[in-house]
DNA sequence: CTTAATCAAATTGTCGACAATAATACTTTA
DNA sequence: TAAAGTATTATTGTCGACAATTTGATTAAG
């Protein structure tokens, strides 16, 4: 199968690094509801940890963008709204295209194989009918995922893998995105890298954009139809904003 | 005189705060100097806190990217490279292009109208043969800084006024850039803010994109002249990178 | 003399307790 | 009864001390 390996994970030395992995999944996963109020007291002690330890791993969330923290008050988990998914996939237009032009410049020719084979892979898991679910979610962050490290900026790589990934998957999971664009995006995915490989920044990042500004509206029409429809409650909106994005 | 409010300075509340805004301070007027180990024992005399409250406010300078900190070993000021400039100016051509693109489509009428009142000032301000190297310096921060909170996208506005903003200050001082395309950069202000009233938001981000290119390529010419004359030490070259860009 | 191993010193990670601030419950007053 | 003020409780901010790890210095072996 594929080595999914999660492109930010790094394995924990410290103490805080275990909390802080195991409180990201948590909220990523929505086990920590979005929105809610983190009582420093009770997670330490549901971790076992002291509340210094604790402090330490709520200010990595706070790096990722997955909490707020408010002097003498206290720290909460940001909620999940429409705007913030839109304002998100914007800002990662912005930075996967030119992210995509400097890797166009920037990659090496082993890079550029290595990418070509793994979609090579997602080809044939797609043709064969199975993983497509694989596919939709690992595999299209891996292949986001490599174009960054080809753009061998650490400014942008820094900003894509360390803080906006987890905002993403933390939407993706709360909004229940499952893509049904796969095979849309799949053909998008290779055209792309077409155009590393003829090492045309230009249209590199273009096809970068165009493909994340194609996730966005997906979703905009989507609101647009609810706004329509208003009988339905804002919680099962939501819900309904499955089957859409990548 | 013109109000010269640090776009993103908030007023300090906890002690933590306190000595989180000196570090910053120091580590940007490079007093603590770039790539410098920092002692947590040594700066909580200094600073006369607690090592917690010191490592508070360690955790947030890493938050702007202006320290990096490894598990049992401690954290170093970020040394400034050419390559590391040249990555931020890259992602701020990415990231401002876009928010110009938005504030096109998103600011109020007002807030253009405020925008091209600043703008009269550095006008007036350049016509009377004063406060230049005010406007060379607080003036082109607060004109980028009015463009993106314009773009009202919040995770624009966190990334570049509350993460990369402290960086570039730190660059601007440690590399003595004094910025002589003053009357010229004025000029791109100024169109960029037409387009903006034109609700151009195509033409805004590209003029935008322009304006900072045109500033990194300012300094690549610089680093190539610097190569084709090795006989400077490198510690000279950077010092020699003095009036250029904006 | 160089390299490896061992030991000592310093630094970082973690903890529990106290002080300051905010949130809640209660009382008092109009 | 409603509103404002006060007191109580709980949470956050800060501190000093101990444990774990790294760094360097010293010694031993090749």
């Amino acid at each position: 199968m594929f080595m999914s390996a999660n492109p930010t994970q790094q394995q924990p030395i410290t103490a805080a690094d275990k909390v802080f992995l195991q409180l990201q999944q948590a909220i990523v996963e929505g086990q920590i509801a979005a929105g809610s109020k983190i009582s420093e007291p009770e997670l330490a002690k549901r971790y076992d940890v002291s509340r210094a330890t604790l402090r330490d791993a709520i200010s990595r969330l706070e790096k990722c963008h997955l909490v707020e923290r408010q002097a003498n008050v206290g720290a909460r988990v940001v909620n999940c709204t429409v705007e913030g998914l839109l304002d998100l996939y914007i800002t990662r237009e912005a930075l996967e295209g030119m992210a995509c032009r400097q890797a166009a410049e920037k990659m090496s020719n082993e890079e550029i194989v290595d990418m070509k084979a793994m979609l090579e892979q997602h080809a044939k898991a797609k043709a064969l009918q199975d993983g497509i679910a694989y596919y939709q979610e690992e595999g299209d962050l891996d292949f986001h995922y490599k174009v960054i490290l080809g753009s061998h900026n650490q400014q942008l790589i820094n900003i894509l893998c360390g803080q906006l990934y987890h905002l993403l998957r933390m939407y993706r999971c709360q909004f229940g995105m499952n893509s049904p664009r796969a095979s849309k995006a799949f053909d998008e995915h290779s055209r792309i890298i077409d155009a590393i490989a003829d090492r045309d920044g230009e249209l590199a990042e273009i096809l970068m954009r165009r493909h994340i500004a194609a996730s966005r509206k997906n979703i905009e029409n989507k609101i647009a139809l609810m706004d329509a429809e208003p009988e339905q409650s804002e919680q099962t909106q939501l819900q309904l904003m499955q089957q859409q994005a990548n």
